[in-house]
DNA sequence: CATGAATGAGGATTCATTCAT
DNA sequence: CATGAATGAATCCTCATTCAT
């Protein structure tokens, strides 16, 4: 138990430096592995049927490892969904810059509906009905989705806010509802999606859906 | 053991038969109570989370009570969900003979905003998406609302192939998938209504939602 | 509900002692439907797979009505027990008369197998190895069943004594032991007959038994 | 995720090494601890009466950790009943070299007599009569103690038809039924003597119970 | 009393979490 | 820290018993 501590003894300053170092890759590293496994399992499975252990399984970790890198269950599931989170947010400022107001609307739809290809629905789903979900499983109003919602909505409103002043939207229905109704249109692509095994070429039904979205379903 | 004399028969006929009318109502009226509950309840904290005691004491019997009624748990949410659907589908197919089919399709829209007015959001809830949120939480394929979700979809899908048949709406989007973007709007608009806390005049937003689904949001 | 009270009022002291006559009798027949259901509900799935339910169904009343015979189901058990052993020991008595010790001791066997034979083995088995079967279940010393197996044993031993005494079987195993041997090879054929299915002819057993008792398996 | 550096891998192997073998070890030996108990509470109260919970104390261990080892009741029930079945089996086998048929058959006896009061008569019993209780518990087939019957049962007879067709023992009855009547004795005498409470001296009565086999009740 | 539904205590089992190694 | 087994609180469900009709 204690067969090493003549060799932790010797090592120079220099060389815990280094230690530490990796060390710290290291514990990220755990970190990550863990956070996509929580991602997968609880995709595959939803919260409650995830089990701890499902999830240290799929890390190729113990039971108890996870509990050094997470205080418990309630916390893998939100640093997961934080993570996803904050990667589309992330794409999502980058395209910040777009001029067209509706230009960049579509140019995020895009955005999300790539995030969710590369990652996998499962996980994706959450991400995108998070909010909904919580709100469903638990009635605490879950802060961290809840932000992550809102600074999405805002942008969203905001473009389709700034679209309409531009007159390239209607103006009989509120921008705030043109965005959730946006929502509702990627939110029934992806679940189709989903249902149909996630087959590729997600990302290419966000200008259609955008049109759509423009557009409506009449005859033109 | 026909220990009852030839006399005393009569009588006896005519009680048992009162006592059967009002036991079958007793026994319909717990069952009805029982599907409250379980909707308030599974609605206020999801399937896992709800306990069969949580169900009970809303519904104001004994635990085991519901053992009477249900098999188990599973069978009480699915009971729950049937016949909020069948409740639903009975009214769509009421509508059925309306003549022009986007008409049909918005009386359809009309009729599920309606009925989820009526019965609370959280049950609602579930009753739209159902499908969606089970396919989450136990990727088992649930036949009854696969069934539910089919037979809505099969008219919805047909009422549009029909509206494209006409050259009512575009033809470049297949028609179910417009079956489904038509149900992607109004399940974003019902989470939308949700969200807000479920003021009144959802049934309100059936027009200028079915609106929106044929002419976008394009400004005219 | 009370609806009879004037019919009930009128009846002079004759009839109603022939109403009681009647009642008896009725309750009498309950309480024999009864443990005559539970003899088999028992003997097909042991004391505690047979459900209170499944004896009323057996017996063709409801479950409530168990209960105005019998204070719970460990009394049901220990009635039909009873009723058993004393059926049994009835007629053991009956043949108490014989002279000669071994040929009492032989027909006391026969009696056995007879009752076991008529009455069903699931039920007989409880009869036989009800004693042991009962200290096996619980550690409660079972007062019904010791009375029964000690006063058989008592007459058993009784007999074997007598037999010993006038030189007819050997001195140097105890009487009791003897005895207890006895029984142990009716046990014996018993099982096996129950394993096989309970064909008919368990009471032919009783002699080819006996006889092995006398002589062992030693060839002549 | 390998961050074990070289230098660290070769000390490692040896401690898993070490540490695993002391793993299996103390796993062993909770296994083993389960059991014991498991055979005193099911012997002290029966299948239904033992609760889980007390076979956990009985062990000094969690409820849960019982699960840790055994996937439900039952299999704590039959991992029990076989452990003690191949015991016995195990030693049974040992004695099959001996020539005379009827010596063989002797040693036998004499060896279940020596396992079971070295054992406690409670586990004992079940050991003993196990195929017929769970007959009795269950009607179910019970593989694993039809089995090690059958196994006994196939041994048993086939030495007494080798010591019939040598002429040792009576050939009116058949083998099997010899087989089953010695089984009925060394029963009856286990019975007898688990009720005067095990009184050290069980494997004694093994040679006066094969004589009385041989040679019957009768006086010489 | 017969009935059959309501009751709720009791018990098997699961699994998040802790902890000794 | 990683490990993986121990822990025991929590929950579903059963069924003997009660009770209103």
């Amino acid at each position: 138990m204690s067969k090493r501590a003549t060799d932790e003894a010797r090592p120079d300053a220099g060389v815990r430096r280094v230690r530490e170092a990796v060390r710290s890759e290291t514990r990220a590293a755990y970190r990550e592995a863990i956070l996509d496994a929580a991602g997968r399992v609880f995709g595959r499975l939803g919260f409650h049927d995830a089990k701890m252990a499902d999830i240290a399984r799929e890390a190729g970790v113990a039971a108890g490892t996870v509990y050094n890198y997470f205080k418990n269950k309630d916390e893998v599931f939100h640093s997961m969904m934080a993570r996803g989170h904050d990667v589309v947010f992330e794409r999502i400022v980058a395209d910040r810059g777009i001029e067209d107001p509706l230009a960049r609307l579509r140019a995020w739809t895009s955005t999300v509906f790539a995030y969710l290809e590369e990652h996998g629905v499962l996980f994706s789903l959450y991400v995108r009905i998070g909010g909904t979900i919580d709100w469903l499983q638990k009635n605490t109003v879950d802060t961290l989705h809840e932000q992550a919602y809102a600074r999405y909505y805002a942008l969203s409103s905001a473009a389709m806010a700034e679209a309409a002043s531009k007159g390239l939207v209607r103006r009989d229905i509120p921008s705030d509802e043109l965005a959730s109704l946006l929502s509702g249109l990627t939110d029934a692509t992806i679940f189709a999606w989903a249902r149909a095994g996630c087959p590729p070429g997600l990302r290419g039904k966000a200008d259609p859906i955008f049109d759509f979205f423009l557009h409506g379903a009449k005859a033109p």
